[in-house]
DNA sequence: GATTACAAACAGCCCGGTCGGTTTGTTTCA
DNA sequence: TGAAACAAACCGACCGGGCTGTTTGTAATC
């Protein structure tokens, strides 16, 4: 089984690596070359898929577009769903990134819509949105790749709706409609990504996305009419 | 080689067959022979694109489900991209049609507001949308279905939109600000059907159709202030 | 030295396009 | 009006390329 005074060897080889820094030949850890490779793949399948879409997305070109043997690819993700499941993963991983790190405090409502439209925007407008609705559209009945995706993709995103309903609620807004004002302020930006497909107007969008904040700035007022004499 | 005195049996058939009036197999014209073959094979390839995804769409299978051989097929849709923009075209005229039938009158503006968000919903959540969308998707890339299909699209969809935009403004909407609400309310109904795709929540959604109109009517109203003593 | 990571060649299926041939409809001509 | 020439619709099989999964072999790590 496991010899018990053995093997100083992984310290030291970690050792040598932190010596030679910069070195591109360095000696890694398996675990090590393990996660590079991977990434390396995930990163290509999510450009190949922003770019050909899933119908032409193929296995060879991962490989040839990450700089990898295709017996690399296969020794990570043995079949092609596992890689599109993994990239599920990965898109909605980096996708929560962009979503969290601006999980930044507002002072007031409208504040809050406005933070809330530019980062769903930075979301809905990217190539992440699009591959995850292609994968959406091509899941819905191949479900092997199918229900992961759905699986996934509330892990991820729920979570991130569920800390900008706190930052509503936080910023005054009623929490009886915080979470519809959520719902449609996000249908409103997923929306306009779609039509981009067909149309892009970015001037109209930055109006729309003002008239918007109007328009909820004077539906909470009506809720809780200005009483400046109280 | 071929012997001269022959064969009358071809207008025997075409007698028989004038007798045989109201029969299945009646005779029919070039043209309508060809009609209803092109209808058949795109009814079929709406159904496999709806059912499989573009990236699951074979041509052969359209042949199948529609009955037809591979051989008919071909003919009338030399390629796969041919019968791909053929359908683009097809779905189109179809999703259009949706929205004519209901180019109503409308008295007041909510009343507008309620038909536009009942007319929107029937085109994108139906499977036209998402073949739509697909294929959008798709054709970002692929210039040979990109193209017609933004054309298609646009040209079919705009005229809709006009009419609506007409529909509002004749309903007492501001003319300024027309048009920026009935992007908000398409963008909504477009955005929901996406999100559709992960999480169908009926009630929730007919629930945020109802406040939207709440906001537009507020947001109207401020606009034009009630003068009752006027 | 044993396991894991990587590499390359292989094999079989699937798919889209093509092609020769047949049937059905249309036009020409006597 | 009827037959023959022409054109269009339709059929099914074949072919070549591409793609995925597998298998066999080599290098790195432990």
């Amino acid at each position: 089984m496991t010899s018990p005074a053995r093997r100083p060897a992984r310290s030291r080889a970690r050792l040598e690596l932190d010596v030679a820094a910069a070195a591109p030949r360095a000696r890694r850890t398996q675990g090590e070359r393990s996660e590079e490779m991977r990434r390396r793949i995930l990163d290509a399948a999510v450009d190949l898929l922003a770019q050909k879409g899933y119908a032409g997305f193929r296995t060879a070109d991962v490989a040839k577009v990450a700089g990898v043997s295709r017996g690399a690819q296969t020794h990570h993700f043995p079949s092609k769903d596992d890689l599109v499941v993994a990239v599920v993963a990965h898109v909605f991983a980096r996708a929560s990134e962009l979503g969290r790190k601006r999980a930044r405090r507002v002072r007031s409502a409208d504040e809050a819509i406005k933070v809330l439209l530019a980062d769903s925007q930075e979301f809905f407008f990217s190539e992440l949105f699009l591959i995850a609705m292609d994968l959406a559209i091509q899941g819905r009945m191949n479900h092997v790749t199918g229900s992961p995706l759905v699986q996934i993709s509330a892990a991820s995103r729920l979570p991130v709706e569920a800390s900008w309903l706190a930052a509503l609620i936080e910023a005054g807004v009623p929490a009886a409609i915080a979470e519809d004002l959520l719902w449609l302020t996000i249908s409103i930006v997923r929306g306009l990504a779609v039509r981009r497909l067909w149309q892009h107007d970015a001037p109209r969008f930055s109006r729309l996305f003002k008239l918007w904040r109007q328009m909820v700035a004077q539906y909470l007022a009506s809720l809780a009419p200005p009483r400046r004499a109280g």
